[in-house]
DNA sequence: AATAAAAATGACTGACGGGTCATTTTATGC
DNA sequence: GCATAAAATGACCCGTCAGTCATTTTTATT
């Protein structure tokens, strides 16, 4: 798969099959994070995959040693092109109940059209079967979140920061639940994530949109949140 | 499987052997509840379910008629028995933090030994291929719990409350992380399910345990209050 | 005991799908 | 163009497992 330095009577890797190959291989990783997104880890069928990426069966096992790899494949292709957790741009805001907010919000925000909705979601209910998944999620994408929501909450004295510096996975509870209930539910209104991570930046934090403004310091008393 | 007063040549059920297939059928809930819990739906197989009912496979399908309708007997037979959610035995509390709390509390403690717990895993993580088994579940479990935290929330006009009501699934999910979060997460330390709990009953409510004591009717504004 | 209905059995079937590999196609170097 | 290596193909293999059914065992009745 890698080519070496050789002297040997092999053969050039030219510029042009290097490029097909890869673009073979974005073809594949594409249709593999549908299918997946779609169908989940187990029930989605290689032949399918296959079949969209515009390749044979056999050829999945050129680039990717097993279905498990193609999912790491995909996770990683998904994943990784992204800013770090740990970092933010705007530093305009220096309460830390206004960061965490605008960090979980910017993350909610991102979810809609990457496809990091559907990868989460085969995680959460496929990976006690599959530990190798959850070892690449957790690495890439939960640990550094849920080390940012502590480095965050570590700030203050306030015992909710402390609450949640104790339990970061509180401010990324919304987001499972809406993505797991918006899977299942499929018979009841959608939950709208945006507005349910509101809500709970509200009871976690006394946090409101309105509070950019007023650079009131406590807790807003009446938040008509509708 | 249903005996109909018939005055044709057949032949009377005895009470002895209608006992032993009301055993049989026990002893089949019991194992595949086991399996359910242990393997998840998909990957559980009926040959080692009827293998640990001491029955053969065939048997299964005289008392069930496919693996969907054994898993909705297990559902049936593991929900039914306990009180419904709508009531409570202790109305000491009057505040509604206060029920809500004692409500969930109650609730997360109950699970501990129940097969709900599987149960539950195994709806969250492949209901979306089985929509029969999210409708049970719904029906029996799902909607009980969240119209009981809505009828609490709904008692008072503080916006934390007004929150909980437009969002009751606020409150479950703690629980639901934690599992799923104690069930993929074997490598890293489990989730104190009613720790957690209590952690989002204080960033919500305000409430702690020693709150029983304090009759202070209103949510703690300040959030230094250390 | 004889008989027949009901219950239980487990070998078998058929669908499914991940993974393989002998063969074919395509690209490279001379 | 020719020779050869790399890449691609897809028919095939093989294990799995829900569900079936001809046969055997148990039970009720005379």
């Amino acid at each position: 798969m890698i080519e070496l330095g050789k002297s040997a009577p092999g053969r050039m890797e030219t510029e042009r099959t290097r490029l097909k190959k890869q673009a073979k291989r974005t073809a594949i990783l594409k249709a593999a994070l549908e299918e997946f997104t779609e169908n989940g880890f187990a029930k989605t069928r290689l032949a399918t995959v296959a079949q969209k990426a515009g390749v044979a069966k056999g050829t999945l096992y050129l680039y990717f040693a097993s279905k498990e790899e193609l999912f790491a494949g995909v996770v990683e292709e998904t994943l990784s092109p992204q800013e770090p957790y740990g970092e933010e741009t705007s530093e305009d805001f220096h309460r830390p109940e206004d960061r965490l907010s605008r960090f979980l919000l910017d993350n909610v925000a991102s979810l809609r059209d990457s496809g990091r909705t559907g990868i989460a979601l085969v995680v959460l209910t496929e990976g006690h079967l599959f530990p190798r998944l959850v070892d690449i999620y957790t690495q890439a994408v939960l640990t550094p979140i849920l080390d940012r929501i502590m480095t965050l909450a570590q700030t203050e004295e306030s015992p909710r920061l402390k609450t949640i510096h104790r339990f970061p996975q509180l401010l990324m509870a919304p987001v499972l639940v809406g993505l797991l209930w918006n899977r299942i539910m499929t018979s009841s209104p959608p939950i709208d994530l945006p507005a349910i991570v509101k809500a709970q930046l509200f009871l976690a934090l006394g946090w409101t949109d309105e509070n950019e403004n007023g650079p009131d310091t406590t807790v807003p008393a009446e938040p008509h949140l509708q």
